[in-house]
DNA sequence: GCATCACTTGACCAATTGGTCAAGAAATTT
DNA sequence: AAATTTCTTGACCAATTGGTCAAGTGATGC
């Protein structure tokens, strides 16, 4: 049997799949619940061994929500390469929805470490993302002077976006119990996301002339 | 010094005491995370007292939970006793907003625990959650039908409902952050809950005259 | 004054926690 | 094939955890 190809990153590698399952653990019993002992079970690797890779528990954690943290920025190109508000905002909302359909866990990490002070990333919150916001809110307030859009409070605006979005991973467990306990399907979110999209826009006073994104 | 008035009812006041600091405590540390030695610092008591009134942590936990659910579904009345739908919806919204401003450490506890797959209130998701939600699709819908608001489902549009209001509790602390540190004054408040419901109700097609509650 | 009750609390315990370590197994280099 | 580096892992440790317990204190009723 030859080398494995790739071989080369073996270490990239078996960080990928402890982040993989400390990522599950950490979203499901939060940083104080999760324990190193049930992520080296989920991941099928000795404790030690995960010691190995990530010397403390925080280290790993810290790794954990900051990869969710640049998902979260992916997110936002959309936004800036729009040509105007309905595109723009549409498509924020479109990727949002999409990466709380594909990362849940990853958003309940984040959700939980910001719920709970955001001890950790406290350095990241000051610096990227209220650089981040105030970038966008530029933008938002130069469709409103333009009339393309409603007066409304552009900080607010982003707020409520970020919470509907996120909210379908975050309370995932809630609206799927809401939803009979099945998980929901492609019509369920295609629903979700049309639903969502078309109350913001037109609460905006934005001409929503279907360009959605598919995914 | 005369026997102190309402004396009798010393087991409530000593509960409503150790119930606030785990309140304050579940909410900060998530379940995994709170230890009752720390529950037992900040309600001032030895910790051997604490487990006098409340045998385990579970037990304690879910009686913090339950407070809140109690306080969610009073939120609701306005919802009820409403003539239409922008006087339902804009007094539910203006409630709900409300109750994450007086109440954050609770909605924490309750976003915390679904989060982390509602291990200790399934059975209140399944009952009354499952009630009060259908409950409520009932009479959306029918206000749709009668042509006093744009067609859009209402389950989601309750989703948003709740995820927008309680944001502004459970990302308290990035809010702040992104309000250069500051807590929201009253004017910020005022701001948040008219861009929510303005932006909602004219989503929905709602002519909002102006009868906002004033909490 | 005495008995019964509710309450308080320091000391304690078994179990679990995050983290260490040394001995070795594999892989890589020389 | 020897040497060196990277990785693996069971055994272990000090600290902390939720929870117990028995000896007390204070009040209440008789």
């Amino acid at each position: 049997m030859p080398t494995r190809n790739g071989s080369k990153n073996k270490r990239l590698e078996k960080e990928k799949q402890i982040l993989l399952a400390a990522e599950k653990v950490f979203a499901e019993a939060g940083f104080g619940g999760a324990t190193m002992q049930l992520i080296a079970d989920v991941s099928g690797l000795p404790k030690a061994n995960i010691h190995y890779y990530f010397s403390t528990k925080e280290d790993l954690y810290r790794r954990v929500v900051s990869n969710i943290f640049d998902i979260w920025l992916q997110a936002a190109e959309s936004f800036d390469e729009s040509s105007g508000p309905a595109e723009g905002i549409g498509g924020y909302i479109d990727a949002k929805m999409e990466i709380s359909r594909r990362h849940p866990m990853g958003s309940k990490v984040w959700a939980s470490e910001v719920m709970h002070g955001a001890p950790v990333i406290q350095d990241y919150l000051e610096d990227v993302l209220v650089s981040w916001t105030e970038g966008r809110i530029d933008v938002i307030q130069r469709w409103i002077d333009d009339g393309l859009m409603e007066p409304t409070n552009p900080r607010h605006l982003l707020y409520m976006i970020w919470s509907v979005t996120q909210h379908y991973a975050d309370f995932q467990h809630q609206i799927e119990t809401l939803n009979g306990g099945q998980p929901l399907d492609d019509a369920d979110w295609q629903d979700a996301k049309s639903n969502v999209r078309a109350i913001i826009l037109r609460g905006l006073g934005i001409d929503d002339t279907g360009n959605e994104t598919d995914a």
